[in-house]
DNA sequence: ATAGTTTGTGGACAAAGTCAACTAATTTTA
DNA sequence: TAAAATTAGTTGACTTTGTCCACAAACTAT
């Protein structure tokens, strides 16, 4: 069967394990205690930055307040730094600090090989068109 | 680029679509406010049932004290009937009620709505090669 | 100038996920 | 077969995410 909905299913299993077991091997990098949301946050940024609130909301897909408080935290723990934009004064820009530069380095290699070892019987082809087709949604 | 992580990114908006377009177009199907995990339970429940606890947390990846907690919100909204499992006094064995049936009928059709919207830009073999995909994980 | 919009913040809460302790039923094993 | 270990499910206490709404400040367009 090619229910629509099997997809929703297969995809929140896909999910789920990418998080199930970034839980386990985290734990050692993330000292400070982000959690799966800030690195996601800093991940994001990583690719984006630099960037405004309202952008990174955008981007991600989540409220904005949620954004606001996490952002908060995330600065708190010396990871981004905000420094308003000159041209619009309710902006604030996000960058990446060093640290938290060095923290996505290692969230980075962790996270490569959760997925590497999830994709494993996934052949290189069908991973290249995997990426292409979620690219295109 | 085809960092490894960049799926994790991807597959995370993809779900984040879903339920974003879902939040939206269920509001009239969910009358008795099941939400989006109680949802996921009774979709799956249609595709497993009659199951156990057990075998139901080991499908979906959740804490068992959570389903504990979500079946019995779905049963006291009449969704899912449980009864204890003849063989094996710890058990209890869920189905779906007739309203149960009922609401899967009608999410499944808003659900499906959802996703071939979200896939339109996607080809229908490159869908095929997509859920293959996905199966192997 | 003033009305409307955009950007970000804060409060209050609901839903989901985590973790550990515990009961009762069933196996193991010694 | 009696004691030990496992397994299925529940409960409590908690953290993290997500949602909704009202708001202030900065900008934009009449």
């Amino acid at each position: 069967m090619t229910d629509p909905h099997e997809i929703a299913y297969l995809v929140d299993r896909f999910m789920r394990r990418i998080s199930a077991n970034l839980h386990d091997k985290a734990l050692s990098v993330d000292v400070d205690r982000v959690g799966p949301f800030g690195g996601m946050i800093l991940l994001t940024l990583s690719d984006t930055e630099p960037v405004s609130m309202h952008a990174l909301v955008a981007h991600m897909g989540r409220d904005k307040s949620q954004m606001t408080r996490a952002v908060k935290s995330l600065e708190a723990k010396g990871m981004i730094a905000r420094h308003g934009c000159p041209d619009d004064g309710r902006v604030s820009v996000l960058q990446l600090t060093d640290k938290g530069r060095t923290f996505v380095a290692d969230i980075k290699e962790v996270l490569s090989g959760v997925i590497d070892e999830i994709l494993s019987p996934v052949s290189a082809g069908e991973r290249q068109s995997l990426i292409a087709v979620l690219r295109k949604i």
